[in-house]
DNA sequence: TTGTTAATTAGCATGACTTGCTAATTAGGG
DNA sequence: CCCTAATTAGCAAGTCATGCTAATTAACAA
């Protein structure tokens, strides 16, 4: 995502209104790498000026992606992730705190040439899902809180399901 | 997943009783490659035992996902995918028919290596987006139904991005 | 065959997330 | 200052998956 100097002028440029909620929006945004949920942009948000409604941070959020501003990354552990960071890279997820980091993967070219089988690959999205830094410490794991939550059995299930693939 | 026979023998043991229901899926299942939803496999059970409940078709596969038997597929395009096949592989989905398609990806063994950057990579999931071969053929494409929906105006917006990386 | 107990079913409810809509108000920018 | 876009509240819908109750069915062991 461009910075919100340079989005302001290209809001102007399309005739979009410079309002003080889109301001504190993309100032939010701006060098994130937090991978926040609209959810979790509109508790901030909120505390800087209270009364914005969530409605508007979905509203803005959208226009950013349609803008090719924002990534939508949904990894698939309940709400969308919007990232600001366009270059190719991808994601980490922590199945202890639920922490999500950026990956290069410049690394695995040989990714791309080695799926072709009949498909024509335009995108290639890696997940890897594991333990974070923090969480790899002795006596650290499982402490911070798990905000991945969505049809509450089915998540209980996937944690399941890595914690037996870890124990593998 | 097991055979539908072996299954038998396993839920026996686990004094699991061998309802009709139970066995037609297990029959639905073995060497399913389609990677149906719990919805679709309702329809084509419903055709061989009108009446059956998709109440019922949750239950037997979140039973079969805790024993390790399917796998659940999340690909961020609506509902849950079940896949029988256990063995390491990932997916491909055609952006446009919406159809998945298994990818070998052993070919791509230095994915585990090169993403070490504190991390403890337990799991990795790639999923290769798309056009098949059918849909890659010219005057073939955009025929096929999609499928894919949820939150519409979203997955408008993803089908847009997708489109967008296609012409960079 | 019978009895116990698990399984299925209908039906309703919830919950998370995102979007749509209307109507009223606010305020940006020419 | 005015036009028009943007915001807001408030309500609704829609998808997917699960939970719950109560009644019925049926698998399997004795």
């Amino acid at each position: 995502m461009r910075s919100p100097t340079e989005l302001a002028q290209v809001f102007r440029e399309k005739q979009l209104k410079l309002t003080p909620q889109r301001q504190l929006l993309f100032g939010l945004l701006h060098d994130n790498d937090s991978h926040p949920t609209a959810e979790s942009l509109f508790e901030i948000a909120s505390k800087q000026m209270p009364g914005i409604s969530l409605r508007t941070i979905y509203q803005t959020l959208g226009e950013l992606a349609d803008m090719g501003e924002l990534q939508l990354v949904d990894l698939g552990n309940g709400a969308m992730r919007f990232d600001p960071n366009m270059g190719e890279h991808q994601h980490f997820v922590c199945g202890s705190c639920g922490a999500i980091h950026d990956v290069d993967i410049t690394s695995a070219p040989k990714l791309r040439a080695g799926s072709a089988e009949g498909f024509a690959v335009e995108e290639i999205g890696v997940v890897f899902h594991g333990r974070c830094d923090r969480c790899n410490r002795p006596n650290r794991g499982e402490q911070i809180s798990r905000n991945t939550k969505r049809s509450p059995g089915l998540q209980a299930k996937k944690i399941k399901q890595v914690k037996q693939a870890i124990s593998n």
